[in-house]
DNA sequence: ACCTTACTTGACACCGTGTAAAGTTGACAC
DNA sequence: GTGTCAACTTTACACGGTGTCAAGTAAGGT
């Protein structure tokens, strides 16, 4: 009948990750019905439910951000510091975009499972990368003995969390490019042997 | 009557406590009324909401803890490098013990402004004391030349975050002395000219 | 004409927070 | 011992947000 499913659907996820990034409180189920346009109920005609939603979102916005064409880039880094630099950078940007995503699915952590699962799941793929990241170096020979390799890999993921950069620049006031210049001398502090 | 009205109270704000960092799940009104031995309504004559409840035991545990005389102790360091050190330490070592009420104030936030405001309020406390370490450090002449001094107090103040403690020790599975070692040496690294 | 698909409307259960009102119980006063 | 106050109990209910259920409707294809 009336419009196409797939159009629907996609237009669910627009809207959805629209609501997400600009608006200012919380997106209820009925906010986003609204935007699309569609009863409230439709909604469940194409999600089973408030998490699967957003974590779809999240899933759509990767196909429309290109995230594994940008964090691959890093991969042709010749140098680790080269990589680690091509990595933050790609990974750094993409933070504003996914960011208000982030703060409802971690808001839905403790009470959601499947959300929970979903947000550690991306924040693992993160993780992979400044794992090679961090290899990267260590082949290099540059990393500082302070750390082993895991270990180096859990700070830098740290450092790279969605809660720092949001307390950086959301909060602090920080410009994107002032985050990722200072993040980038923090990491390369933090990592490389002082040689 | 019955009980006293400062034991309960006293009593209330120490099984909140208790739950908040011991506790696996969300913790509900009705499971602080339980813990307490009163009923769910009775909590409601000691405190006029949840958020309020919730901030009165930060309080609570600051006392209790006695948050005030370790964070002086810094004071007393003589050189900025020292300071920055018995700072991580005495914020380091209190962040497992708020960790709890932490969470449970952060997940409030989106919908709670009293609760947000509460716990900025703690956090802007923190950032007092990166805010003096920086200081120390600056009036040293050792701070880096790369930051501003406002830009070193965000930057420490972000690297001594709870969600970066919860990551390393809770995720990660660091050791509380191992997290307080390599904060240390991050922050240095990333404060300290390298001279 | 008929069926299917995408949707609508309206009602309702569940959960957790917070409010309201009437009843109980113990301590202390005179 | 009667009265009063304070701490607390029980029961009941409103509200907001999620998710479910059932019946109805309208466009498109066959």
């Amino acid at each position: 009948m009336s419009s196409d499913p797939i159009n629907t659907k996609s237009r669910i996820l627009d809207v959805t990750w629209n609501l997400l990034e600009n608006g200012d409180k919380t997106v209820r189920m009925s906010d986003i019905a609204k935007a699309a346009g569609i009863s409230r109920q439709a909604l469940y005609l194409h999600f089973p439910n408030r998490a699967e939603l957003l974590v779809a979102t999240t899933r759509h916005i990767d196909v429309v951000k290109n995230v594994d064409a940008r964090l691959e880039r890093s991969r042709s880094a010749t140098s680790g510091v080269e990589r680690l630099h091509a990595f933050i950078e790609g990974w750094g940007r993409y933070i504003p975009q996914i960011h208000g995503m982030s703060v409802a699915l971690r808001a839905m952590r403790s009470t959601d499972k499947e959300a929970a699962a979903a947000w550690n799941d991306r924040m693992k793929a993160v993780r992979h990368g400044c794992e090679a990241a961090v290899q990267a170096i260590s082949l290099d020979g540059s990393l500082t003995r302070d750390l082993t390799e895991e270990a180096a890999t859990d700070l830098l993921w740290t450092l790279l969390s969605v809660e720092n950069w949001e307390r950086l620049v959301r909060d602090c006031g920080w410009t994107q490019s002032a985050y990722e210049k200072t993040i980038k001398q923090t990491a390369e502090a933090a990592l490389l042997s002082q040689s």
